[in-house]
DNA sequence: ATGGACGGGTGAATGAATTAACAGAATACC
DNA sequence: GGTATTCTGTTAATTCATTCACCCGTCCAT
């Protein structure tokens, strides 16, 4: 499995979502047919997509939901969790504080960061927040691995670059800007006015689907 | 122009974003071989993206930034500013309600939907706050068609089917779950759960560039 | 048992999208 | 003014992703 498409990827966390839904409802089993028609995609590629990562599927039957869950958690690594590191607490960093879908997979903040002097020292939904100065200690401490960046456009860059020093792995951006990074660290970047600029186009270009 | 690939669409946002940087620092000019270098793509795909709409660029100096950021807001359809509508008030939308970044890039947030009674007939963030029941009557009025979507998982595909009765166009879902809606709608799906997951698959595979 | 329907794995064929290569146009420099 | 350079638009080549078609295994009804 040397390389996996980026798109591949991506389509797997679909899956995952869907098949969770359909192991808490009671499902036992599902076909690839199925499992595409609900993510909208055809069932030639929920097999080959499975296919890049082994064999997970029952001829006559299909896929054991529960199982395949499992696997692509496996795959993703999220199979344990993970401690994150929250720097910026602003308007949406407060919000990303008290977001109950990423405990639910998996993921949890155990640390924030902030400039604010107030907030220092202080917890916040029940995390504790420490200077900007204590990000390399407490990462190390911690052993954080990954990190949110929620600070403003003007400071994502040198966050990024403290962040990268104290040995993070990888970025969740929420910045609107691209940021430039080792090739030693991941970046994901969410640019939310971006997203309804994408929808902006397919409205005013009636593409049909989506 | 019958047919842009998706990626192109997406990439144009993030020209977008860097152009409009470029002009603010006062930069005149660009080439594609420069632009794709901040982000990341060969300068090739900067000249072919840009071709699927028209010509743009001026042999021997490049692309104006100022001219070119207008150009893709018209194909975007932001050059004129949209009214956007939300729903549910938690956690995340009041995030949301309070981003800069929509109002930056033409988004106005005009109505704000919830269950909750305290809030109904209220301001939040200046934005006034209506019961759902109201969501057909205040979507025709103030004729918004975009619809950002933060209401928990549990009811999400019931407020998105009154959204489309309501005749809204687009839907921004941030609830973690697809969708099912008729092809006059359009829809982006945001889960933040699923960066995080794409991050942890790209770091525990190790796989180099971003 | 056994026939038929269901359903996954897989390699070939199709279709997209990215990259490479080049011809022509504007600029800068001497 | 000519020449070298820069840079676009575009066509061709390559790479990548998706779909199709078939084979074989599993289950269920008879």
């Amino acid at each position: 499995m040397p390389q996996v498409p980026k798109a591949v990827v991506s389509r797997l966390s679909l899956y995952l979502r869907e098949l969770h839904r359909l192991a808490r409802d009671g499902k036992e089993t599902i076909s690839s047919t199925q499992l595409g028609k609900l993510l909208g995609c055809t069932a030639a590629q929920v097999r080959k997509d499975m296919a890049n990562f082994g064999q997970f599927g029952y001829p006559g039957v299909g896929y054991r939901c529960a199982e395949l869950v499992t696997a692509i958690k496996q795959i993703m690594g999220t199979h344990q969790p993970w401690s994150v590191a929250l720097v910026g607490i602003g308007n949406l960093g407060q919000a990303l504080l008290g977001y109950r879908g990423f405990t639910d997979q998996g993921f949890r903040i155990v640390a924030a960061f902030d400039l604010d002097p107030h907030l220092i020292g202080t917890d916040v939904q029940g995390i504790p927040v420490f200077a900007v100065d204590e990000l390399a200690s407490v990462i190390r401490e911690q052993s954080i691995r990954l990190a949110i960046l929620a600070v403003p456009s003007s400071a994502a860059q040198e966050m990024a670059d403290e962040l990268t020093k104290a040995g993070i792995e990888g970025i969740l951006n929420f910045a609107p800007v691209t940021l430039s990074h080792p090739p030693s660290v991941h970046t994901v970047g969410v640019d939310l006015a971006i997203e309804l600029e994408q929808l902006s186009f397919a409205v005013v270009n009636k593409r049909q689907n989506s």
